[in-house]
DNA sequence: TGTTATGATGTTAGCGCTAACATAATGTTA
DNA sequence: TAACATTATGTTAGCGCTAACATCATAACA
């Protein structure tokens, strides 16, 4: 006798035996309820919670070649924007039939791919990835895959399959703007980490300081160094170490913002009427601080939210009414930007 | 003619037909090569390799009762703490052969005791569950899960299986005692969210003022608020309104911190010399604020490597160096708590 | 009334892998 | 050299589920 023994668990003929049907129907009863009769349909309910059956998701898995994970790749997890994304995607899963599985790309392309291999290897349900900038193989590993493809935190005009995000641009620009409008003349940039998606807030900010007259490629800083709010007191002390006549500044992000405006009461600089600083995502900590600081608001929760609903009414095989959803940003005006000339 | 597709890519049996050889030998060979003799192996290393097999995680799990998944389940994911320790697991992981399957518990116990049900269901490799303060049901599951088990952030006495992390008590009394010593006499503590934890931080600073002939009931403020640094100015507003003696406030963790310090620079009280600040974790911004936050420092990095490293050797047969580690902390002292006199 | 569409249920054969036993090849001992 | 370990490999039968086809009942229609 040379059984097997399983992992001790019901399984599904359990269930059938105990409803006296057929495992299939079984089967059919929990994945499309309308495929099965009232009465059976009862039966067979019954049957599942008396024994507390859970399917084995990895049989399930192999039989139809396809799973219940959601792949989520991002590039950072500590990077606060992405936490409040993740958190939106686990609480929209967390109660369903779905795995969330994720990874980190650490902002490296081929680790990315690595990953979306991975992933795909899985027969995931649906893949969610963050930003647009994927290398041509991940591209196409990601257009040829059989499930729904959301990618997230920035939208643009050649999406993969599906898009939830804003332009990254458009904040940048915004962010320039307002110091123009502020009356600030000698407006900096700082930037951190200098991913694809700060490029393009940098950009925005260039388009900005060109159309306000006040562009000078001088007072751009960056590096690829991750950002920190350390690294924003010192971007801001060599900035003004070689432009003692700053008078504002972009911070690429929250972090560098909180750092520059630490950076500036060190050294004895007045915000804003000295300096105007605007960061970028209007982490929670912005209004509290003292001066309060001017940021870009953005709903990173709505973006993960919306990408799980996107997934969700294509997995029913509807439709989705659009394919790219901007959530758009919001300029919080604070203290940081409010000089009283 | 009946058949089904499958996945399309290779299987084991493409491999050991290509290698000329039988398919449970292919298995041995990839999953513990010292089964197979070097002639072998280096054959089917290369059929591997010619077709570019990558095994199917699910067929492997179902066959075996056992799948590579490593549960991992956190209370929050926006919480910069466990953001850390998540990253190390992830960087530990991310290469190997094992998936990590994360699970948000949201600071509830019921819905932790889902998520181990959920993942125990999966057959896991391993469990990683942050803190000491599972339900007896949860508990009974983990010690009767047949994988190696590790609780992490804090440290007990009684280990489900293993544990890395510190004493949040002797964390939160090395704080008080701080203060003490630094002349600071009507001490207040801020709490937010107030999980296990954070109560033993405070247990641990009573304990001090106890110690330090301090103790006093009426300086202690504590809300199942989430943190945040609004908060912290908030909690620090309400606390001087009833005390407006205090001249020294412990703070659950930097957000609050961070929050109070603004609160006093808002309201005119000079911190250090008229407010003492002390924060926890030692979150990277506490050394870059002005003035610079004192904390307690903790190795949120060094928990994630540890857990994995002891799940490594577990899964390895070997018994691990030890059941339990101290990961330990140390006070940062900066300018908040270091005043003049 | 017989023919055909429609829907509900069942039978069978895998999905790709590994546990458990079987066997062959080699070494080890008295 | 026989008797027995030990190691390397193979055979077979599932793990629990679902795709694909088959069957049966009922409704719908000419």
């Amino acid at each position: 006798m040379r059984k097997r023994k399983g992992a001790g668990r019901p399984t599904i003929s359990d269930v059938a035996e105990k409803a006296g049907v057929s495992t299939i129907t079984v089967s059919r009863a929990l994945r499309d309820p309308s495929k099965v009769s009232d009465h059976l349909r009862r039966k067979i309910d019954n049957a599942v919670k008396k024994l507390n059956y859970v399917p084995h998701s990895h049989a399930s898995a192999l039989a139809s070649t396809r799973s219940n994970i959601i792949g989520v790749i991002v590039p950072s997890l500590t990077n606060n924007v992405f936490a409040d994304t993740l958190r939106a995607i686990y609480d929209a899963f967390d109660q369903g039939a779905y795995q969330v599985q994720l990874g980190n790309s650490r902002y490296v392309a081929k680790e990315e791919e690595r990953l979306v291999r991975t992933f795909l290897g899985q027969g995931p349900s649906a893949m969610i990835i963050a930003g647009t900038d994927q290398t041509d193989v991940t591209r196409e590993l990601l257009e040829n895959a059989p499930c729904p493809v959301v990618q997230i935190m920035e939208i643009g005009d050649d999406p993969i399959d599906m898009m939830v995000g804003f332009s990254h641009f458009e904040g940048g620009r915004a962010a320039g703007m307002h110091l123009v409008q502020k009356g600030y003349k000698r407006i900096g940039f700082l930037g951190a980490r200098m991913d694809p998606r700060s490029h393009r807030r940098m950009e925005g900010f260039k388009e900005a300081m060109r159309s306000g007259g006040r562009y000078d490629p001088d007072l751009i800083m960056t590096t690829t160094t991750s950002s920190s709010v350390t690294l924003g007191a010192e971007l801001i002390g060599q900035l003004r170490a070689r432009r003692p006549d700053l008078d504002a500044v972009f911070c690429n992000n929250d972090d560098l913002a909180l750092g520059a405006l630490f950076g500036c009461q060190k050294a004895g600089i007045s915000v804003p009427d000295d300096m105007g600083i605007i960061g970028f995502n209007d982490l929670e900590m912005m209004a509290a601080s003292y001066p309060s600081l001017t940021s870009i608001r953005t709903d990173r929760y709505a973006i993960g939210k919306h990408a799980v609903a996107m997934i969700q009414s294509a997995l029913e095989g509807e439709m989705p009414d659009q394919k790219i959803i901007d959530v758009g940003f919001e300029l919080q005006q604070r203290e940081s930007t409010s000089r009283k000339r």
